[in-house]
DNA sequence: GAGTTATTAATAATAATTATTGACTTATAA
DNA sequence: TTATAAGTCAATAATTATTATTAATAACTC
């Protein structure tokens, strides 16, 4: 997710209408860090749209996805989240306050993911992340 | 998860009861390489124990995660899968079978996953996987 | 501004997993 | 071996994240 005047050129590129509902979503995840559920960004909104439902979240965030401006990630067993950085980077779980950590490869001394091919296989996109006790809560 | 005699060992020093269906499991676990998901593992020991309930199957392969003879695994967005492997690799899932593949970092060129401290914050484990199209489809 | 059509919100459906319960088994010790 | 307590089974219900359906609404085009 670049910047929302570029984002807002993508829907209206693809053909998709430009409602407050999804406006609001976007606003809520550009430049979010915070790796937000659904539910997070339902609860959030809500307070604004009181009468948002779970419905348009998901689709708006499975329409962002699908136009590459957003990503979900799998870092909890029961639901996913939602990262507006869809640039390749490491998360990092905290066990003790369940913050998701960004890590970017410059960062990671000691790690090194080529993607391209392995044992045969042909990588198309990779997924890491760590858990552990986080940086604050050590 | 080590070996047949080594597991039931463990079952029993933790004070575990050695029930058919039990067995069952952990057989079917053993040495299996498949990454199966609780659906498939009931499927096939349903063949031999007709009345074998889910709740049974999911409650056996979380009593194995608690005693460290299997983990469960991640890289499908709606359900679990279950690997009997619980030393640390990497695993590829094939976007055109859906077969996951096992990756040993000894196989893994280019790969290097330094589990220490990362940025600042103490890691305890991690999990890496590839999507993309596997060996065999090619 | 009116017509067209995608989108919304409410609701219901789906599906994986977990909880409950009462009958049944197993391990152990008398 | 038998009694007993602890643990487990399977059936069923509950929970929860996510997706599907649908009639009403609101954006966009002209
Ligand atoms: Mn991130
Ligand atoms: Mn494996
Ligand atoms: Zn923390
Ligand atoms: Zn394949």
């Amino acid at each position: 997710m670049h910047s929302f005047e570029n984002t807002i050129q993508k829907l209206r590129s693809e053909g998709f209408k430009l409602t407050p509902q999804r406006l609001a979503v976007i606003k809520y995840m550009i430049g979010n860090k915070s790796h937000p559920s659904a539910l997070a960004i339902h609860k959030e909104l809500k307070r604004r749209y009181p009468t948002l439902s779970f419905s348009t979240v998901y689709n708006t965030l499975n329409m962002l996805q699908k136009i590459d401006e957003i990503r979900s990630i799998h870092v909890f067993d029961d639901h996913l989240n939602y990262d507006p950085n869809t640039e390749p980077h490491i998360h990092f779980l905290c066990s003790k306050c369940d913050m998701v950590h960004d890590i970017f490869l410059e960062q990671a001394e000691g790690i090194q993911v080529y993607a391209g091919e392995i044992d045969g296989h042909l990588v198309d996109s990779y997924e890491l992340f760590f858990k552990g006790t986080c940086k604050d809560c050590r």
